[in-house]
DNA sequence: TTGTAAACCTACTAGTAAATAAGTAAATTA
DNA sequence: TAATTTACTTATTTACTAGTAGGTTTACAA
């Protein structure tokens, strides 16, 4: 099935969100390369905080059909494929979308705030169920409080992906493998 | 001794950029406040990447002195100066020099990212040092390889001053008491 | 076949961005 | 004291920004 020219621009918009940040990508940059009119693009989203809007919400649509897949997998490898997932991003130059929101959080309409806030706390949640699950299955270390070591997975998974713009690659895989090391048993 | 106006350039400078991100602010938001004109900011700083560098390099400044004035105590004092530090960057709605640089990355000349990039291992090799010197004198508990340790101290500091952006404020403090916990013997 | 609505385009506006040229007042130096 | 430099201002320029009013094409339904 093509890809409508809405979803087009939302993946372009995410796309330069993620690598260049809110404030440094215009309508222009979505209509140019989709070859449509800027006018285009404004039919779609009216305003900017409408494309934010729904660059977010196609995000939580993004991670609820990944949880569900993953659902019937074990935490050890639900953990994995959420580590090898970042991997990803910070190799295509872009940060993930948690960052890339809180850097220009001041720049966001109140119901974008609202629904980044929701998106991260579904990925806390997922994490800290997944940590706890693990613990009951005896694959995971115990740690600290299983919130507590969600947000140190979170944050230090999220934080390398801009950490390794400035350092190296290499920094990026040493902390992905220092996680699996901390947790796994 | 009076701040000159170049100096107030640079803090208010430093303040946008970690509240608002580099290209969410103007010259204009620099003049207003300072009670000049727009001419007088690009008389001290002709472009927007001069006053990044410099920004920049006030920070390595600041670092120096600090890391002096901290060369006398135990590497425990240190860690936990270092965390005070960032909680009271995160209290101020700010999120810290290198995560602000590191999102609007693209956004930077080149010369600016070598100063950036020097300042960041700057901080890494100074908190590796921490942790070996820890380790030696009996402080800290052995975790992984010092540098993966350092980045990822670095990494869950940074990330929760834009994380609590989203959550709250008890994660920051969470993150924080969990990396002296794991840590510290 | 006519009506209608979705998905555009043309053409434009008002505002703001960084940056510059040219001038001025005050302090510093020769 | 004259010359020069520092630290600005006034006034503009060029380029781009998000956003809009109104017209056109296309597809599909009545």
């Amino acid at each position: 099935m093509a890809t409508s020219t809405r979803e087009k621009i939302i993946q372009l918009g995410d796309d330069l969100l993620r690598r260049q940040g809110f404030n440094a990508f215009s309508y222009a940059d979505i209509s140019k390369p989709l070859q449509i009119k800027n006018a285009a693009v404004h039919y779609h989203f009216p305003s900017k905080q409408d494309l934010a809007f729904a660059i977010a919400q196609w995000h939580k649509d993004i991670f609820d059909r990944f949880s569900q897949k993953m659902a019937t997998k074990e935490p050890k490898d639900r953990l994995k494929t959420f580590l090898n997932f970042y991997h990803s991003i910070h190799l295509s130059e872009k940060v993930d979308i948690i960052s890339a929101f809180a850097t220009d959080w001041y720049s966001l309409g109140p119901n974008v705030q609202t629904e980044v806030q929701e998106f991260t706390e579904l990925i806390i949640e997922w994490l800290t169920e997944l940590i706890q699950e693990g613990l009951d299955l005896g694959q995971f270390r115990k740690i600290q409080n299983t919130r507590t070591t969600a947000l140190r997975v979170l944050s230090s998974i999220f934080a390398s992906t801009q950490l390794v713009r400035i350092t190296s690659d290499q920094d990026f895989t040493r902390v992905k493998n220092s996680i699996l090391e901390e947790l796994l048993n």
